[in-house]
RNA sequence: GUGGGUGUAGCUCAGUCGGUUAGAGCAUCAGGUUGUGGUUCUGAGGGUCGCGAGUUCGAUUCUCGUCAUCCACCCCA
């Protein structure tokens, strides 16, 4: 039998109406917040993530669905959404417009990993990006909307923030963090280790209990902010504070992927295994340019769709429309002029089989109709139908053309 | 890429210290006198016990391999 890949699942059900009632959630209350949709490609240039994303990263050095088309082009399947976004927005001349413009977007990104809970080869994203306002009231703007989102799905969540630092001062802590880490080599663990070379900063958020003791005592980049980045840090915090925003500050919160900077923020949630954070992002104030636009602010995040989904509990659907069944199988024909009227308004299930009047109404009830249409002989010949709402328990027989 | 767990009916799982026709609950279908529903009763259908080798008189059970899946690590939404 032939069998979807490893990490990539079908969505049918349960899971695709939450799904679709998730996307629908989160587009709306983006729209309110001045967003506009956007859709750009699944499949980009390699040299896009690379750029973007950074090299360092294993999303880049090993994750990626990377392969040579038919014309030589050297591509990728998406493995996140913000690096197309900016690629487009750079592309569209949006840069040069020095307008402020705010995209949303969903859907599917590839990574090439071990699937475990909370992660697969193929999910799903939500995203948001806002181009051109470098101001950090945008930073909390966008934070209340993620926090607008998860409470209008009813998702428990807790907000973590940190600030990255920029240019400026983010090299230089930098230097002196790997200093550090340096000096402790031989205590920490052998990912942190690696980690110096590779990614140090990421050595801040270790798992290991012994790394996380040795590194209390390391550099923090909240202590070593340039003046603007630390007045940005203490005027979100202060705003958040103020609007009953509750947060805390996880000095040891990276981001996975390199183009960050100043704000970062993440939101967890608890019962959905290892792979908690639902939804991260931050500032990227240095990407456009990076990408080859004009100099432009940005701030954005991403949800991960599938990782929210055990979180979401859909409302039972109210019962609706009609079951058509017949007792004769010759009478199977005159049923569709009579469906074929109600599907107008409202949803219509027929069944081929003939059945015993007992067993469709059982069947009208699994398909959760309100009301249960049978004809029989007696109908036929009389030119009516018979009808019973299953919520009201009221049953009548009405003719066929006034039904 | 690394480590561990699990693969028996559509679903959730029993079970066989190796031995005739492999079980339950739920689900499905039929029936409980003529055309009345979520309860209940009776019955029926449904399994190459993941796949392939090996050991054995005999393997769903033991061994090895393989595939799939789950969980964790790395990494990340």
């Amino acid at each position: 039998m032939v069998q979807s890949l490893r990490g990539m699942n079908d969505l049918l059900g349960e899971s695709s109406d939450k799904f679709s009632y998730i996307v629908k959630t989160a587009s709306k209350v983006a729209e309110r917040y001045g967003y506009s949709y956007i859709e750009t490609p699944l499949l980009e240039e390699t040299a896009l993530f690379k750029r973007s994303v950074g090299e360092s990263s294993d999303i880049v050095g090993k994750e990626m669905y990377q392969f040579i088309d038919k014309g030589q082009n050297d591509v990728c399947l998406r493995p996140e959404g913000t690096a197309g976004v900016v690629r487009s927005f750079i592309q569209n001349k949006l840069d040069r417009k020095g307008e402020k413009q705010k995209f949303f977007y969903h859907g599917a990104m590839f990574r090439y990993e071990r699937p475990q809970k909370g992660r697969l080869r193929l999910f799903h994203q939500f995203g948001c990006e806002s181009f051109g306002e470098s101001s950090v009231f945008e930073d909390i703007s966008i934070i209340l909307m993620i926090k607008d989102i998860f409470d209008n799905l009813g998702i428990k969540h807790k907000i973590k923030l940190n600030s990255l630092g920029c240019n400026e001062c983010m090299p230089k802590y930098r230097e002196s963090l790997i200093e550090d880490l340096e000096n402790k080599r031989d205590e920490l663990c052998e990912d942190c280790g690696r980690r110096i070379a590779t990614n140090p900063i990421r050595t801040l958020d270790c798992k290991v209990e012994s790394c996380q003791d040795k590194l209390s005592s390391s550099p923090k980049i909240t202590d070593n902010l340039c003046e603007s980045c630390d007045a940005d840090f203490e005027q979100l915090k202060s705003i958040l504070t103020q609007n009953d925003i509750k947060f805390e500050v996880d000095k040891h919160l990276v981001r996975g992927l390199d183009y960050y900077s100043k704000t970062a923020f993440e939101f967890v949630a608890d019962g959905i295994g290892s792979q908690n954070a639902i939804a991260g992002g931050g500032r990227y104030d240095r990407l456009v340019e990076f990408l080859d636009g004009r100099e432009t602010p940005a701030v954005g995040f991403a949800l991960g769709i599938e990782r929210i989904m055990d979180l979401v509990t859909l409302e039972e659907s109210e019962p609706e429309g009609y079951y058509f069944g017949v007792l004769d199988e010759e009478n199977l024909g005159e049923l569709f002029n009579l469906a074929s009227r109600k599907r107008g308004s409202t949803k219509v299930h027929i069944e081929y089989k003939k059945r015993s009047l007992k067993s469709h109404l059982k069947n009208a009830l699994k398909m959760n109709s309100r009301y249960c249409a049978v004809l029989g002989s007696e109908e036929v010949k009389n030119g009516t139908i018979w009808i019973k709402d299953l919520q009201a328990k009221f049953e009548d027989v009405v003719s066929q053309e006034s039904f």
